[in-house]
DNA sequence: ACTACGATCTACT
DNA sequence: GTAGATCGTAGTG
């Protein structure tokens, strides 16, 4: 049978994997975000920019709720020109600046009008390998990608993609292989100064490629900080 | 206009 | 383990 390389895609050295046929459709980001965070993990993402086609394996995401989620950019603040994306379609990219230094990648997946958004913290690389460790000074690959501003430069994305529909531009997001329930892990999200009880962080336990965030608030307490 | 701070990363102790 | 980078956003005057 052909190759399931969809047609129209730059070509880069690796093989594109056989196990991603299809696009995820605009359904797939429309739900509860920690439904769609969940979903998302072993999908592959990838992005075409300056004529790179680059990717890999999603293992890491985190989701953000609206106005009742205190982590949230949509916490307390209502639509301002910062979050205005998060509010907007959903199967749209958001991304946005922090820290001075850093993007972020996330995905829309609630009706307009209600804020709600998946952050991709973290994918296993696959495509164009040497073009991300390029945009990130040549690191060693399980460090490529393990964090959402790592990951966002290696993608190359910036600010200009704020608001792209997903599979339509240089975003492109397809089915894998759905992880064993057994693989997948919850805990607190990462880097947050309030809401970090509630655990609506999902990773593959498994995986090298996952982030090393510090989690929960005491670093020094005993006992199970997760489940 | 001015200030404080952030869904982070890196380097150095 | 912790401080510094670095700039867009939002709140205040």
């Amino acid at each position: 049978m052909h190759s399931a390389r969809p047609v129209g895609l730059p070509m880069c050295p690796e093989p594109w994997p056989s196990w991603a046929t299809d696009a995820c459709d605009a359904a797939l980001f429309l739900g509860d975000p920690r439904d769609v965070a969940r979903d998302l993990l072993g999908a592959l993402l990838v992005t075409v920019k300056d004529g790179e086609l680059v990717g890999g394996r999603i293992v890491e995401t985190e989701a953000y709720l609206g106005a009742d989620d205190p982590g949230s950019h949509a916490s307390t603040r209502g639509v301002t020109r910062r979050n205005a994306t998060m509010y907007g379609p959903p199967a749209h990219a958001y991304v946005y600046f922090t820290y001075g230094a850093h993007h972020m990648l996330n995905m829309v997946c609630q009706p307009a009008g209600i804020a709600g958004a998946v952050l991709v913290r973290a994918i296993e690389p696959l495509l164009g390998i040497d073009v991300m460790r390029t945009r990130r000074g040549g690191r060693v690959l399980h460090e490529i990608t393990n964090g959402p501003g790592k990951l966002a430069a290696a993608l190359g994305l910036d600010l200009g993609d704020n608001g792209v529909p997903l599979n339509e531009g240089c975003v492109f997001v397809y089915h894998g292989p759905e992880p064993a329930s057994g693989e997948v892990a919850v805990s607190g999200r990462v880097g947050l100064s309030s809401g970090h009880d509630l655990k609506y962080r999902y990773y593959l336990s498994g995986s090298p490629f996952v982030s090393r965030g510090r989690i929960g608030p005491v670093s020094s307490r005993r006992g199970s900080p997760e489940e």
